[in-house]
DNA sequence: TTGTATGCGTTATCAT
DNA sequence: ATGATAACGCATACAA
């Protein structure tokens, strides 16, 4: 049941409290210049009255409100709820609030977290979003993570070409031979493609042609299995390395594969992308590309918040790092 | 960059365009009886300019913001971000937003959010807690999940007693003779501790006596690795079955042990609590009692908002459930 | 410098 | 039943 406790003590009464004028309080509160008599008195009533300003009071004159809506498609996926976690932490540093909107991959709960915005009731959005299709709107102040919109909307994500070349390589340098790379493609274009297109590149670097199989997205993934069973001869893969374009993937393959006794990283070295360590035992999940979830979270917050940064329309590309998690040799 | 949109329609706008006033709109928009032809020309104009009510001015009347604050120490944790996800989830189907505060157990950042309520910014509080020390404050709004504050706040759990006792009795009927109980005791006293408490009243029920070892919170799980170690000869642990107050708990000393070469649940059985699936692969951590999330999070979510409710202070406390995860012998 | 008055978008209390 | 108007808590342009 919702009751309200004691009503919170307005400007009023401080001003009451205080023996000085509405504006004065408005002032001392915003800090600007005021006696400095008057301002020792302000800050005692305001003090003695706990008082603290109602946001939403002054949003409906400022038009601001101090809070951000975060969109992400589920807070289950471990990814998502780290950056979450991080967005969050990097939001209430500067003085803002986070309305966590979860959807579910629901293309109508994303349009409904964008008309907020014009509502008046957030500064702002961070999406991280499936949705092909969000109109690319007015000047919605929004940014998204690791996905791209083209148009105008800046994005900020890992560095994922950056990141398929540093496996390729580190794959290589392992002694791999024979690559395979396997990809969840998004029905965006953009950011997860680059992983790839990196592992690709570094191979031809080397002079090896590696095997790649995309999957389409929100698919099952027996199409990927069905690719494995026809490379297994004699209980051998045909590949020595595999690259998967995210650790969760990367669990599956390697689960998969072990029906078949092939095991990494004897049988076969796998790495994967994201680098969230399993919370409970602090490991990681695999050998695995990190993503700089910090930074990349004050990147989208700094971006959203500082003043014209949104406009040079810049999207952020962090670089990343390798971890090594027991499905390599290293 | 924080920039305007094009300025959302109002009421104004609305009224304008339907020529009515604009205490009709209100009342349209609010469902109170009008007459047919306004509210017809009413709900038109809205949708024309594409209206939606500015939550915040309405709170501003009404002291009521739609939001409501959900507190947690952190989203790491897969049993939190499966928390925050279904309260979310729950919230949004009741129409309200959800406010994310992380406070990485810094009891600092929960007060803050619990001052967030009377500043108006949220309509209550959902909170788990580990801080022992928040006053029960006035008539704060507040509903804490697992965790009980005494007074008059009331707590949604699951029925951790209930569970203790599922587990017992699961592992006896197993062919467990020897059980152990491990626990990670909170400074708050209550729920978690009514894991073991259950446990044990289940043993004791069928004629056994089982062992129990608590932890003081935020230690280092070692002294449960030197018990551990006192209890293994020749190699084999004195216990043939262990209840964990938690799936974590469970995994890491299931970690442990497996340095000795005992395994579940062929030498030692063993069940945790919360029953989080692993997301990847869909597979539970452990066999465990599972917490109903869902229900919890409904629960939650009404006791706080519905009248009267709160003011019964009551417990709520819903039923668990037995899942079989690999690490016993069913 | 300090105080007064107006308006933000909404709801609620009035007359009409 | 409908329309005008005050008030919610705050910021601000303006007057003192």
């Amino acid at each position: 049941m919702i009751k309200k406790g004691a009503a919170a003590p307005t400007m009023k009464d401080v001003a009451r409290e205080a023996n000085v004028s509405l504006g004065t309080v408005s002032k001392v509160i915003n800090g600007i210049p005021v006696g400095e008599a008057y301002r020792a008195r302000v800050e005692a009533a305001a003090k003695k009255l706990g008082y603290t300003v109602n946001h939403y009071a002054r949003g409906l004159k400022t038009n601001r409100t101090y809070s951000v809506a975060l969109v992400l498609p589920s807070l289950r996926h471990p990814f998502f709820a780290a950056l979450a976690d991080e967005v969050t932490a990097s939001l209430s540093r500067r003085g803002y609030r986070c309305i966590l909107m979860i959807t579910n991959f629901d293309a109508e709960a994303e349009r409904k977290s964008f008309v907020m915005v014009r509502q008046n009731k957030v500064d702002g959005v961070i999406a991280l979003t499936y949705s092909p299709n969000i109109e690319p709107d007015e000047s919605l102040p929004i940014v998204t993570i690791d996905r791209h919109f083209g148009a105008g909307i800046p994005c900020v994500s890992s560095d994922n070409y950056l990141g398929g070349q540093m496996a390729a390589d580190r794959l290589m340098s392992l002694g791999c031979k024979k690559p395979l790379c396997l990809q969840i493609g998004a029905e965006i274009p953009g950011e997860p493609h680059k992983r790839s297109a990196g592992f690709e590149s570094a191979c031809r670097a080397r002079g090896i042609t590696p095997t790649s199989v995309v999957l389409q997205e929100k698919q099952t993934e027996t199409p990927f299995h069905h690719f494995l069973d026809e490379h297994i001869h004699n209980g051998k893969l045909d590949f020595d390395g595999i690259f998967c374009s995210s650790d969760g993937l990367a669990v599956r393959t390697l689960n998969y594969l072990k029906r078949y006794h092939i095991r990494a990283p004897e049988d076969v070295q796998c790495i994967g992308y994201d680098g969230i360590a399993d919370f409970h035992t602090g490991e990681y999940l695999c050998s695995t590309i990190v993503q700089p979830l910090a930074q990349m979270a004050d990147a989208a917050v700094n971006l959203l918040l500082d003043e014209g940064e949104l406009s040079s329309g810049a999207n952020i590309c962090l670089t990343v790092r390798y971890q090594s998690g027991g499905t390599t040799k290293d």
